[in-house]
RNA sequence: GCGGGGAUGCCAGAGUGGUCAAAUGGGCUUGGCUUAGGACCAAGUAGCUUAGUGCUUACACAGGUUCGAAUCCUGUUCCCCGCACCA
């Protein structure tokens, strides 16, 4: 390892890589950053996504994230607040029982070694992270948990099984939630889901629809996450009206119960379970052939297929008009929405519409809007905007809104239709047919049928010895896992080979952190009570519809089962932006990755952590070039350097600009705006560097420094004498009343005057081809101080004096002083 | 198609009605220091003009509101990110 060391003005070297070894050795020998609950001090617990430990190194995109963070809890812990500030890894998954299956190599031994190498990484950076409360979901001593909370829904309900159509993914011979087959393909692998009919366990994620979306109100989350939740969601509220077919009644979801007698032909999804039921002799040729080419047709190209269908020779009734309506088979409309069946008013929903022209239904117009003069014929596309009720008997004449409400309830006094709502978020899928993951706790008996593992078995281990080369889950290779007996008749059973997707280890794994080493509960409540909910959650937007609904799910269903008195996980949340290198997200694959030690090597990691959060604000993407790294390197050293400009006594000036800094970096963190606090910083330390600093204030500097480069700070803290960690320090607190305005006014003329002074400088070095020599500035008295003739002359490198307007000794040839304004001052050069 | 977010100087990125030719860092140019280099310090970095001034052109493009716009409104183009036939 390199470390570039740099000569400061006193030709020392620092050696950054002992100074953060030192720190982060001092830091894990005293444990000063584990916490206990304490009800004496305000609680503060902060949260980063915990990571899945597949990749054996960090790139500077983790860094980022993980800084971000630390940088958080560093200020909080410093304000007074106990934090919590834990890590741990989502440990179970696919990557570890791939390199199983191409490298031979155990999963727990492939995870366990990869969490070893990302620790390691992560502990380089320096993050007061309590490392006491470390946990992995792969451990028995975690996921027994998980089989304890599944046996507890069971037991209500809320987890069942049940024989559905679900997402499957070839690469991954596995099953996947809906949440994680979006836009058709698989969100670990990307390859193409397709569709199969198995048994599986769900959880019953929505009958909590309602809350997931009405909470949304109490929590502070960026808009984008709590939209794509509510989309998610999708309640829509409409009317279930109940058709008449073939002598039985089928409930039909429509948002429009006002175009009800507009309905001309009826819809069944080509997907549905019971379509076969409603085709007749003649047509079921057509639908065999029509089925046929729905499922040879890959799911990519279904979204752009043109609407298509064929009649199945049923016919419904209209509950009001009682018209005999032919009912379709049509592959746009989703089974399991709704009733997978739908009525269609071609004149008003431009679905139904391009379906009735193509395949010749007629079009009955029931909305008229008040300007416009077309008709059924003339309709170039559905009219799906407001307007007059006709052709609707009783209805005829209602503005349409109304005719809502009248029809639903002419309907729910024939006992014919209900108002109702319906939401568009399935059951989560949560078994899968893989190894590396929590097995369910469930047996299967002949006699018994599904049999529950009693909670005294309780963990259900995963067997080691399994065969991977095994095509199908490896566990169905461990014979004396899978032959069980009964739990309840004794008699030869069959123990449940699907595991748990990783999205339950994720669902509560917050709350283990508060109590990690219990044996007897997941978690004491009157821990978790206290420390919970996670007052600051960071992690990426990827899991608006994933983690971060389960979670979300999961701690509504514990609250209602008395574990926890809260239900909400995560009060606030923040989406860290994407690091992106040559255009493109960093990937492995893709060879545009920057490593931590990339960085770190070279510089340190302080300046990789200062430097990450300077260039851009944590939440928006970014391009990252290397280039602006020295820019953040030249600041630490100049932080270090400043230690040879401590002086005694301090003033005013200094004061009002410690303050304002105090204020300025203080506030700035709080929103995250962290490039905003290190601009203040950069200012002041560049500021200091000049004037110097008193030792008393040098001190607050350092304080406002140490969240983003902590060994700097503690280095620094410990060479002016302090004792402790700087780490515990008291954050500064601002006194307004030292902040004066008027100082920075002054400075803005300084500025003015050396820019004036150079402009007139060149000028006449132009028009008189001669240098100008020396300067002469004339100011007001009351300014007089804030001209310093060494600062000035420094700056532009000639000899400057500064005399007071009205000094009668004064040296102006020229009358210049008589130019003399406040804050501008007169120039004479010669 | 729908929903959300963007487009700022050579680069990265601040800036949401006047105090903006626009923070900060990088790069580049010039000067100082130095035997030299590095490091460090200072200045400059749209154009013209001027003893410290004034003007013009500028914040994707085109219009508009306003005494005044990078900032507000409308439309257009491009980019990113979500959702995708949800009845």
């Amino acid at each position: 390892m390199v470390i570039k060391k740099i000569k400061n003005n006193n030709d020392e070297t620092i050696n950054f890589a002992a100074i953060e070894k030192k720190w982060q050795k001092k830091w894990e020998e005293s444990k000063i950053f584990q916490t206990k609950e304490d009800n004496k001090k305000k609680k503060y617990y902060i949260l980063e996504m915990y990571p899945y430990p597949s990749a054996s190194f960090l790139h500077i995109g983790h860094v980022r994230n993980y800084t971000i963070g630390d940088i958080y809890a560093r200020v909080k812990r410093m304000q007074g607040f106990n934090v919590l500030y834990p890590m741990g890894y989502d440990s179970f998954g696919l990557p570890a029982e791939t390199a199983a299956k191409k490298q031979g190599i155990h999963p727990k031994k492939y995870t366990e070694e990869s969490i070893k190498m990302i620790m390691k990484y992560q502990k380089a950076l320096g993050n007061s992270y309590d490392w006491s409360r470390i946990l992995a979901s792969h451990e028995p001593e975690y996921y027994r948990w998980n089989q304890y909370f599944f046996l507890k829904m069971l037991e209500k309900g809320l987890a069942y099984r049940k024989k559905a159509p679900i997402n499957w993914c070839e690469k991954c011979q596995s099953v996947l939630a809906n949440e994680e087959a979006e836009g058709g393909k698989c969100w670990r692998c990307g390859e193409e889901v397709t569709e199969k009919e198995l048994e599986q366990w769900f959880f019953k994620i929505t009958a909590y629809a309602d809350k997931l979306l009405e909470d949304l109100k109490k929590i502070d989350w960026p808009e984008k996450i709590k939209i794509m939740q509510k989309n998610w969601i999708g309640k829509s509220e409409g009317t279930e009206i109940l058709f008449d077919i073939n002598g039985k009644k089928w409930p039909i979801f429509t948002t429009r119960p006002d175009t009800l007698f507009g309905v001309t032909f009826m819809v069944i999804s080509a997907k549905h379970p019971k379509l076969m039921s409603l085709v007749t002799k003649e047509h079921k040729k057509e639908a065999d052939a029509f089925l046929k080419k729905i499922k040879s047709s890959k799911p990519e190209d279904i979204e752009k297929l043109d609407k298509e269908g064929f009649f199945t020779g049923s016919y419904a009734i209209n509950p009001l008009s009682k018209d005999k309506i032919p009912i379709w088979a049509g592959n746009f409309v989703i089974a399991e929405y709704g009733s997978g069946m739908v009525m269609a008013v071609p004149a008003h929903d431009q679905r139904d519409f391009e379906f009735a022209k193509k395949y010749k239904i007629p079009i009955k117009l029931v909305v008229v809007p008040a300007d416009e003069k077309f008709t059924s014929e003339t309709l170039k596309e559905a009219y799906t905007g407001a307007g007059n009720i006709i052709n609707s008997e009783a209805f005829d004449d209602l503005e349409n809104i109304e005719a809502i409400e009248h029809i639903t309830k002419a309907l729910e006094a024939k006992k014919l239709g209900k108002k109702t709502t319906n939401y568009k978020i399935r059951d989560w899928l949560i078994s899968r047919q893989r190894y590396w993951g929590t097995p369910i706790p469930v047996i299967y008996c002949d006699k018994c049928g599904i049999v529950p593992v009693p909670e005294k078995d309780l963990p259900i281990l995963l067997p080691e010895k399994v065969d991977f080369k095994s095509k199908d889950n490896p566990l169905t290779t461990a014979k004396e896992f899978v032959n069980v007996k009964c739990p309840k008749c004794k008699s030869n059973a069959k123990r449940e080979t699907d595991t748990m997707g990783g999205f339950v280890d994720s669902s509560w794994y917050f709350l283990r952190y508060c109590d990690n080493k219990n044996k007897e509960k997941p978690f004491d409540d009157k821990k978790v009570n206290y420390w919970m909910p996670v007052n600051q959650y960071i992690g990426g937007a990827e899991h608006a519809v994933m983690h971060l609904i389960y979670a979300r799910f999961f701690v509504k269903v514990l609250k209602d089962l008395k574990f926890i008195n809260f239900d909400e996980p995560f009060m606030k949340l923040f989406n860290q932006g994407i690091v992106y290198k040559d255009g493109a997200k960093m990937s492995k694959s893709k060879g545009n990755v920057v490593f931590q030690t990339d960085i770190s090597d070279k510089y340190g990691i302080d300046t990789a952590r200062l430097f990450l959060m300077f260039v851009a604000s944590p939440d928006k993407q970014m391009e990252w070039t290397d280039e602006g790294v020295e820019g953040a390197f030249r600041i630490i050293n100049k932080i270090f350097r400043l230690i040879n400009k401590l002086t005694d006594s301090k003033n005013a000036e200094e004061e009002s600009k410690i303050n304002l800094l105090i204020k300025r970096v203080s506030e700035n963190i709080e929103t995250f705006d962290y490039p905003k606090s290190i601009v203040s910083l950069f200012d002041a330390i560049n500021y200091f560097g000049e004037k110097g600093i008193s030792k008393e204030n040098y001190k607050i500097l350092l304080k406002l420094i140490s969240p983003f480069c902590p060994h700097t700070a503690e280095e620094l803290w410990e060479k002016i004498g302090e004792k402790g960690f700087i780490s515990l320090a008291e954050w500064p607190k601002v006194n307004e009343k030292k902040i004066d305005e008027k100082f920075e006014q002054l400075e803005k003329a300084t500025d003015k005057t050396v820019q004036d002074i150079l402009n007139i400088l060149r000028i006449v070095k132009e028009k008189n081809g001669k240098e100008g020599e020396k300067v002469y500035i004339y100011a007001i008295p009351k300014e007089l101080e804030g001209y310093n003739a060494e600062d000035i002359g420094r700056r532009i490198n000639k000899e400057v004096k500064v005399f007071a307007v009205n000094d009668k000794k004064k040296y102006d040839p020229e009358g210049k002083a008589s130019k003399a304004k406040p804050g501008k001052p007169g120039i004479y050069i010669e």
